[in-house]
Parts: C-alpha cells; structure tokens; sequence
RNA sequence: GGAGAAGUACCCAAGAGGCCGAAGGGGCUCCCCUGCUAAGGGAGUAGUGCGUGAUGAGCGCAGCGAGGGUUCAAAUCCCUCCUUCUCCGCCA
C-alpha cells in the first residue's frame, strides 16, 4: 500500500513513477483523491455528531437525578443517532471503495529502474562458463527419466499435467540441495522456521498477491468464507505475516528468516512447450529467506540478499546470471527486483532461479509492520525483503544439464556430496537399487 | 468431531447498563530515605488508529478478542465468528 499522505501530496509524481510499471494508474488516483476528500468531509462530520452524542449522554443521568424532564434531550439524542447512522454508511461505503482502490494500486518502482517491461531488464552480472562437449546433450528431461530421477508419467497420474514425482537419487539430490541451502543460511545467522502451509486470506493480503492473484493459488473449500484458506504460492506469503500488527523493538530488527516450503501455483494457461519437464509446475520446493529491516538498513540487506543467492548459485559450479529488472517486469508489491538465472543448454537460455525483492514499506504498510524508535520513540513502518534461496526446480534441471556426461550419467556437485552420503555420480545402475517392480505398465 | 469455561492495558486481575478510558496488584520509569544491598515512602505509567493542527502542543472520534444488534446510553444485555483452556471421542 502507498502513503496516502504521498498520493495526496505529489499526485502527478506518484503517476510518473507507476507508469514506469506499465500500468495506467491516471484514474485510480484521481478517484483516490476525491474518495480522500469525501472520507474526511465525512470524518469530520460524524465525528462532530459523535461528539454532541456524547456530550448529551453525560447530561441525563444528571438530569434524571435532578427529577427535570429529558423528553426534550431524548428527542435531540434520537435525531443524533439516526443521523450518525447514516453518516457512518456513507463513511463505510466512501472508505470500502478507497480502501479497494488503495489495495490495488502496485508499489512504486525504485528511481534507478529503467521503465518498460521484459525487454528492458539488463544482466548486470555473469558466473561460470559454458563446457565444450564432444557428445550431443540431452536434456534434462530426458536424463531425469533415463536415470530415474524424476517420475513425470506417475506424476501426472497422482495429480495431472504439472506435477512430477523425485524418485530414488532424483528425491536424494532434491533433498540435498534443500539441506545445503538450509545449513547455508543457518550458518549465516538466519532462523530457520517452518510454516503452515495453507494460510489465510489476510497473508495474501499483506504480501500484496490479494486481491488482484487470488485467482492464481489454490484455494481449500470451507464452509465458512471466513475459514478458507489457501495453498501457499511461496514462504514469502507466510514470513511477511509473522509480524503482521505488531510493533517491534528497534533492537529486534533485522529480523533474518528463512523458511523451506513447497510452492503451490495454479499457473493456469502459462504452459509452453519449451518449458516442459519440471520448468514449470503447479508444485515446487522452495527455500525462502526473508528480512524485515529499518528503513534505511533495507538496500545493504538487498545486496546481501542477492550475493547469498549468487553464492548458493556459484557453489554449485553453475553457469548463471544476475538480472536487474525493468519497473515493469518487478511484481507489483516490488520495489526493484533482481533475479538470479540458470543457464539450462537445452533451452540454450536462462530461467529464473532465484528472485530477490525489496517491497520496501509496501508490504510492511498492507500488514501493519512497524517498530518503535528508540531514538524518537515514534511508530515508523518496517522493511520487507524477500528472495529465493533457492527454488530447485530449476536448479536441478540445471545440474543435470550441465553436469551430464559422455555416458549418460552426471557428476554431483561437490558441495552436494556431503548431504548424500559423498555420493560422486548418478548412474543409470542406481536406478536398479531403488526401483520396485510396478504392477502398472507405466511408459 | 462433541460438551463446557474464558478472552479487559507489559503481566495478573476487578468491573454486571450512565459516576468507566476503565479499581487493585505486579512490573517498568522518576523522586525521597537508608554508607552499598535488601527493605521502605511518594509520583507517573492505554498502547494504537483516524481526524484536525506544522510530521509540535492541544483538541476530538474510535478502541475492553472481531463483527453485527438492542438502548437516549454498552466492557456490561443479545446474536455470529475467531482464539485459548478443560473434559470426552478419534487418531499420525
């Protein structure tokens, strides 16, 4: 959510910048002035009524006391309430449009971000290298099913197109990125914790995913609207609301978390060919790491942010790339996004790996983040920070790709061995110690 | 899943229609006293949100788990929901 104060008092400016999103907020503002207006014409209104009201109501009893006649001020006190319930309408339906407004409208883009969408972002930063190969490549696809890494064919039967199965060394290596990522960051003094999975509607609120993408996650049935809830997206959903309407101590920030969930994304109608395998799907394994920072602590933690991931990237052996991306292709709770890319050969591109995001006081703002002041004693709002440290599902395709060999087999990273057993390379023998006979014919 | 009880400030807690923005205690802050400590005396301590104002002081409105309702008037009466606790059932 954006400081109305902000709106209110540099409109022109506020439109500037969120066209920098390529998105047309002209409109929306201009009725968020009027709305603003109108709000506090009301406020003022009731208030002044609520005021006399109480006022008045101290009077009777004394004059019950003194045995005078109260018909008169009953009178007065009977036209007060009808009018405070019909300015308090009023004021309900004013402040439900501007509160609907104000939710929609996306965060502003740093000044630094180069305006536009895609097409704009720029890679600022380039790891690792590409190897000469004497053979021809497969893809991970490919070698995930000839090694029997991943299930894709039983996926798919469990719960349909977008969903895979890790099997045998493909659940190890899954299961060892996920430790080292985990033991990295605790190392580095942030706290692991574990999450619900299904959340309510306020998280997705606060985070800013609601209520424009409540279309886009997977939502449990309930009898009660008030009791749904819904398939996390992403750990951010849930970290931005452990703190959400409270007030922290100066001395309790930076809060450092991270957490490791699976991500649940409807994904509907962003299937492409090109990103079969497990590219894209409606499940994957995530570790989140996640900050919540005074205001002017926020950048050094983004950068901290972004070289961690680049770190976990790098101790891979991997070839990747950093991206700063335009304003328009940041989400719209974002102030400036960076997102870390894999190279997958196969592809003969990159994929997003890692997003690291600084939503500045947006999030902090819908989810009433804040912390006192030491030195003021005043109520400011929090920071939030949120990247991935790291998604596997492109990870591991990555892996597979880079690291295949001449024979179909592929070499594990060192910094992965020590998570599974020292374990060097995957072969298609391991297949044979792990699989069971199934009783389906399955592909 | 069933039955019951409870949710008041940093914590414990009184309060049962107007005299309640809310007793009392603990804690915390300040002051006094005692050489230090322990003990004692006194004063202060409702955050917050919103409106107004100069992002000050002040004033006003809301606020006793949340949302509705009854009433001239609600912490107090009624309804719905949420959460916690106890008992029973079911179970990884």
């Amino acid at each position: 959510m954006l400081d109305i104060k902000l709106i209110r008092e540099n409109p022109e400016d506020v439109k500037t910048r969120l066209k920098g999103k390529e998105i047309d907020c002209d409109e929306i503002i201009d009725r968020i002035l009027v709305l603003d207006a109108e709000r506090r014409d009301l406020i003022f209104k009731t208030e002044n009524a609520k005021s006399e009201q109480n006022k008045v109501s101290k009077e009777i009893p004394q004059l019950k006391k003194q045995g005078a006649d109260t018909t008169e001020v009953l009178a007065r006190m009977n036209t007060l309430k009808e009018e405070i319930k019909s300015l308090d309408n009023q004021l309900k339906q004013v402040e439900n449009e501007y509160n609907e407004l104000m939710l929609s409208l996306p965060n502003l883009p740093d000044p630094d971000l180069k305006f536009g969408g895609k097409e704009n972002n720029a890679p600022i930063r380039f790891f690792g290298s590409s190897r000469t190969l004497d053979f021809e490549p497969k893809n991970h696809v490919e070698l995930c099913t000839e090694l029997g890494l991943i299930d894709y064919t039983r996926g798919a039967k469990l719960s349909g197109n977008g969903y895979w199965i890790y099997r045998g060394m493909g659940a190890r290596l899954e299961w060892a990125l996920l430790n080292y990522f985990i033991e990295v960051h605790q190392l580095e003094g942030y706290e692991f914790v574990m999450v619900p999975h299904t959340l309510g509607y306020e998280c997705g609120l606060a985070a800013g995913q609601f209520p424009k993408f409540k279309d886009d996650v997977y939502w449990i049935e309930a009898e009660e609207d008030q009791q749904r809830r819904f398939l996390l997206p992403t750990a951010e959903t849930a970290l931005v609301s452990l703190h959400m309407y409270e007030i922290l101590t100066e001395a309790e920030l930076p809060r450092k978390y991270i957490a490791y969930t699976p991500c649940f994304r409807r994904e509907a109608g962003s299937y492409r060919a090109e990103e079969r395998g497990m590219i894209r799907g409606h499940q994957f394994n995530k570790v989140e790491m996640f900050q919540v920072t005074k205001p002017e602590d926020s950048d050094a933690a983004f950068d901290e942010l972004v070289t961690k991931a680049e770190m976990l990237v790098k101790n891979l052996g991997l070839k990747f790339r950093t991206v700063k991306l335009a304003a328009g292709d940041c989400s719209a709770s974002m102030a400036r996004t960076y997102d870390i890319e894999v190279y997958i050969p196969s592809m003969n591109g990159y994929k997003e790996v890692s997003s690291v995001s600084n939503a500045r006081d947006y999030q902090a703002r819908r989810g009433q983040i804040r912390f006192r002041r030491e030195e003021t004693g005043k109520i400011e709002y929090c920071h939030t920070l949120n990247g991935s440290g790291l998604a596997t599902s492109r990870i591991l395709p990555a892996i597979v790709e880079q690291y295949q060999q001449a024979d179909g087999s592929v070499i594990v990273p060192q910094a992965l061995r020590r998570y599974m057993r020292g374990k060097e390379t995957i072969t298609k023998d391991d297949i044979k110690r792990v699989t069971m006979k199934s009783p389906l014919s399955c592909g």
